[in-house]
RNA sequence: GGAUGAUUAGCUCAGUUGGCUAGAGCAUCUCGUUUACACCGAGAGGGUCGCAGGUUCGAGUCCUGCAUCAUCCACCA
């Protein structure tokens, strides 16, 4: 079809074929037939605008979902968007602080934020999906999800009230994680280590105190109210249960009592403890500890909410910021020479993922998932069904279990679960889910979404809703089920596979296991394929401070969407870190215009559509690519259900340019099988385009569209290898083309002009297929054909003074010499091949005189080795042969 | 401190259960303007597979140790 452009653009065509695919409603599976098959996209947040990541994520999972498809699979892919709580309100706040408003929270109040951050996302959202349509996805819009839209939200309200039920959300008084900057807690998981330099004092309460501790936050020492030891600590054993009286300047003096701890490891600093229960997770679980044994200390905070001393620090603290503070109270150590040591160290300090700032521990009463209490009914705590279902499946349910690739992912799970504390769920931030609890005048706490008419203990009806919102991670986590029905849930979950990346295990596949094995005792997905974070070609992180952000919209523009999702699946191991730059995605695009180009000869042959092969009429390079097509079909079946995207990429591409363009296509210009040849290149073309579908899908749609089809690639089947099967005694191709590159080989190696006309003697006498010769006589025009310059061709032994090389079937191809060789440079090349053959000769010799290894080695690896010791000599010879006749 | 990954051609990376003289893309060099394609074709050069041991008939691949880099986790005051 000769209307096709040369060059294959995509801008002419991406946004057609997409709302082809959209309107044709195939991307619903309530219009497909067959097995389900459940995706659920990871939804992006609605903090802006899709990045490459997303590109990548999109790559991948669509790849997947396409694939599916064409298996003849009732295929589900379900977008949606998240709201993101912290993140999207951090962005809008630092916003309107970028804008001039000094303090968006007063100024706006609850409802006015909401209202603006409310915009905010919804513009963003619109962004992003219409991105997500960019990117060739091929999900169902008509279940679109949003996080915080009603149907998730009242899900949302019903696994909260389940659990509260069930008494694994509580409210307790803890120290918890305090962002001054953000005004609220963040979850262990949302904190991220931050190495600094700071400085180790080591110092004595009070001249009298017996014992010498060391800290880096000496401010919070004003609240110490005890000093912790190792029980066998002979030093110090004598003090434990004692209480010392100091004053160091805080409101009243301090208590500190000296308690015993297991932890305290004696060889470490003083081998002491300062205790402050308000101010370190650590010293906190010590307050309960000592509660526990009836033996308590108290409990004094001296930092604030707003970063600053509290008066329990004291007069002369009390307003100070902490590093006022430490200051301060630095001094006063020095005054009474109670500070021994002063040294700079290295220590990693918490800070706020989103709003940046180092944390605060403070004490706090919030809400908490239990993730060690029984579940009432179930004799299980979260954290076991956490295990379970990536071991022996829920209640050793085969069915039931989660298998994460690469495998090596699972340990970082079980390591994280090991060192899972309760998963405080309660933000001071207003954007999200508000935490549905009513606390009554009287003291009742009532759950239920909507305002309680009055309260039913006392009928007041002076009842105010919990102020705080849920943790983001809260909603997510119920992701694979909330965006479904009940009755879609019956045949979609659990979800068939789902993919993300490895930053996330913890945030949201960990959070997805524990909702979902928890409400609905099952796993939220089979398979979970973890993917590596991109870089830039120098293995940077993409951050727009460094200024080498790629755009995927940019990218897809110049490219081509088929070029960017290529680029992005292929040359990549599972779970590493994933290189993407120009250099790579122009390779892909040039790819892509390979196949659009491969396709418009052959559309350009022939009109004629859907032959069928007729296998009577034959040539060798048809059986040859017919063998190829079968073994190409069973190898990126296997990897694609394998999950190895690379792979079969890289096998279709190597199937596509080398097997098929280069040698079959060239070919077949020179055979005259006209009709057979036809049929061949039609089905081959058909199917690779099945075969390429997943990964580019616009290319292969576009000229699906060309070959006259009625319906649409999308939903083809899945080509058979049995279509293919080849005939038994079909005799090998391969050694043609090694003649024909042979001969291209001798011309180059000794500075011939390719076009120069040749002589050729062929012999086959030591060529491992028999009668070769007679094949190789059926084949004249192709060798002549294929560039080679060949004229004639003779056969049997080669002449004196020519030049010839032994191809690895055994054939020894030789060009009669022209005297157009500079002889020099020849002679050294020789010289140095016939080294190379030398010691390959002689190490595969001593192979082969090693009894171990020709009893033990299989036969077929002996025989190689002997066969390829016999070409090798046989080489050696001719070299050594053409180097004397040089003389 | 613990864990995981990486280390293979100038660059970016593949390499499945150990097995044919270790592969691809980009870059370099040579040749080529042949009606599918210059977003092209035909070739070439370039690698003691991080280092040192071990297992094995045989190791890029398995084991041990070391080095360098990266990432994650961790309460060492």
């Amino acid at each position: 079809m000769s209307e096709l452009s040369k060059a294959y653009d995509p801008q002419k065509t991406e946004d057609e074929i997409y709302s082809t695919w959209k309107d044709s409603g195939f991307f619903n599976p309530d219009n497909l037939k067959g097995e389900p098959y459940s995706i659920m996209m990871p939804p992006p947040n609605v903090t802006g605008v899709l990045h490459l990541g997303h590109a990548l994520e999109n790559s991948i999972m669509d790849t997947m979902a396409r694939y599916q498809r064409l298996q003849g699979k009732k295929v589900l892919l379900v977008p949606g968007t998240d709201h993101a709580a912290v993140a999207t309100q951090a962005k809008v706040e630092k916003l309107l602080v970028e804008k001039g408003h000094k303090n968006p929270r007063e100024e706006f109040g609850r409802e006015g934020l909401l209202e603006k951050i409310r915009e905010y996302a919804e513009e963003s959202k619109s962004t992003i999906l219409s991105q997500v349509q960019k990117m060739g996805t091929s999900c169902d819009w008509d279940r679109l999800a949003y996080t915080f839209d009603e149907e998730r939200s009242e899900m949302v309200n019903n696994v909260f009230e389940k659990m509260y039920k069930d008494g694994l959300i509580y409210r307790g008084h803890k120290v918890v994680n305090w962002s001054v900057k953000g005004q609220s807690t963040c979850s262990d998981d949302e904190l991220e280590h931050k190495e600094r330099t700071g400085k180790l004092y080591t110092f004595k309460y009070s001249k009298d105190f017996p014992i010498t501790i060391a800290t880096t936050r000496p401010e919070t020492k004003l609240g110490d109210t005890a000093v912790a030891v190792n029980p066998k600590d002979a030093r110090y054993k004598k003090f434990i249960g004692e209480t010392f009286t100091v004053d160091i300047g805080a409101k009243k003096p301090l208590e500190i009592k000296i308690i015993a701890n297991d932890e305290v490891d004696p060889e470490f600093g003083t081998g002491a403890v300062g205790v402050t229960p308000a101010h370190s997770p650590v010293d906190f679980e010590m307050f309960e500890i000592q509660k526990a044994k009836n033996d308590p200390i108290e409990l004094i905070q001296v930092i604030g909410e707003d970063g600053k001393m509290t008066a329990e620090a004291g007069k002369n603290y009390e307003g100070l910021t902490v590093l006022e503070a430490r200051e301060k109270f630095v001094e006063f150590l020095k005054e009474n020479t109670l500070l021994e040591k002063e040294e700079e160290i290295t220590q990693s300090v918490e800070t706020s993922d989103r709003f940046g700032d180092v944390v605060e521990a403070l004490p706090k009463t919030q809400w908490f998932i239990d993730v060690n209490k029984k579940i009432p009914g179930h004799n299980k705590s979260l954290k076991e069904l956490m295990i379970e279902a990536v071991t022996t499946g829920l209640g050793g349910d085969k069915n039931q279990k989660i298998t994460i690739n690469p495998e090596r992912f699972e340990k970082v799970y079980f390591s994280w679960i090991n060192e899972l504390r309760d998963w405080c769920i309660s933000r001071q931030i207003w954007w999200g889910h508000r935490i549905p609890i009513w606390y009554c005048e009287c003291g009742e706490i009532i759950v239920s979404r909507d305002e309680p008419k009055k309260c039913e203990k006392c009928d007041s009806k002076k009842i105010k809703q919990d102020p705080d919102t849920l943790d983001t991670w809260f909603s997510s986590g119920l992701w694979t089920f909330s965006t479904l029905t009940e009755e879609e849930r019956k045949v979609f979950h659990p979800t068939n596979w789902m993919q993300m990346g490895r930053d996330i295990i913890f945030f949201w596949m960990a959070r997805m296991i524990l909702m979902t094995t928890y409400y609905m005792e099952e796993i939220p997905f089979k398979d979970v394929y973890i993917h590596g974070m991109l870089r830039d070609e120098h293995g940077n992180k993409f951050s727009k401070s460094a200024g080498n952000t790629l755009d995927p919209i940019d990218v897809t523009e110049e490219y081509g969407t088929d070029a960017l999702r290529l680029s992005l699946v292929t040359g990549i191991a599972p779970g590493n870190d994933i290189k993407i730059y120009k250099e790579k995605i122009e390779s892909s695009r040039n790819f892509v215009n390979k196949l659009w180009n491969i396709s418009r000869y052959i559309l350009g042959k022939s009109k004629d559509s859907n032959k069928e092969i007729n296998k009577k009429n034959l040539t060798l390079a048809d059986t040859w690519i017919i063998q190829k097509m079968n073994v190409l079909i069973e190898e990126v079946t296997s990897d694609l259900d394998k999950f190895r995207f690379s792979q079969a990429s890289e096998k279709l591409g190597d199937f596509t340019k080398n097997d098929f363009a280069d040698w079959y296509l060239e070919v077949s210009k020179f055979e005259n099988n006209e009709e057979e040849k036809t049929a061949i290149l039609q089905t081959i073309l058909r199917d690779l385009l099945k075969l390429w579908h997943p990964f580019i899908p616009f290319v292969t749609e576009t000229i699906w569209k060309e070959l006259d089809e009625k319906e649409l690639l999308l939903i083809q089947k899945w080509p058979k290898k049995d279509s293919y099967a080849p005939s038994k005694d079909a005799a090998s191709f391969e050694p043609i083309i090694e003649i024909i590159q042979t001969v291209r080989n001798l011309k180059t190696e000794n500075k011939i002009e390719p076009a120069k006309k040749v002589k050729l003697f062929v012999n086959t006498k030591s060529c491992s297929i028999k009668n070769f010769e007679e094949i190789i006589k059926t084949q004249e025009n192709i060798i002549k054909g294929l560039r080679t310059g060949v004229e004639e061709i003779s056969y049997g032994s080669s002449q004196e003074n020519s030049i010839s090389k032994t191809t690895s079937h055994g054939i020894t191809v030789s060009i009669p010499l022209e005297g157009l060789i500079d002889t020099q440079k020849e002679r050294a090349e020789k010289e140095k091949e016939v080294e190379n053959l030398k010691k390959y000769i002689k190490s595969v010799e001593g192979k082969l005189s090693n009894k171990q290894f020709v009893s033990k080695a299989p036969k077929e690896v002996v025989e190689r080795e002997k066969e390829s010791l016999q070409k090798a000599k046989a080489r050696l010879k001719e070299i050594e042969k053409y180097l004397k006749s040089l003389k």
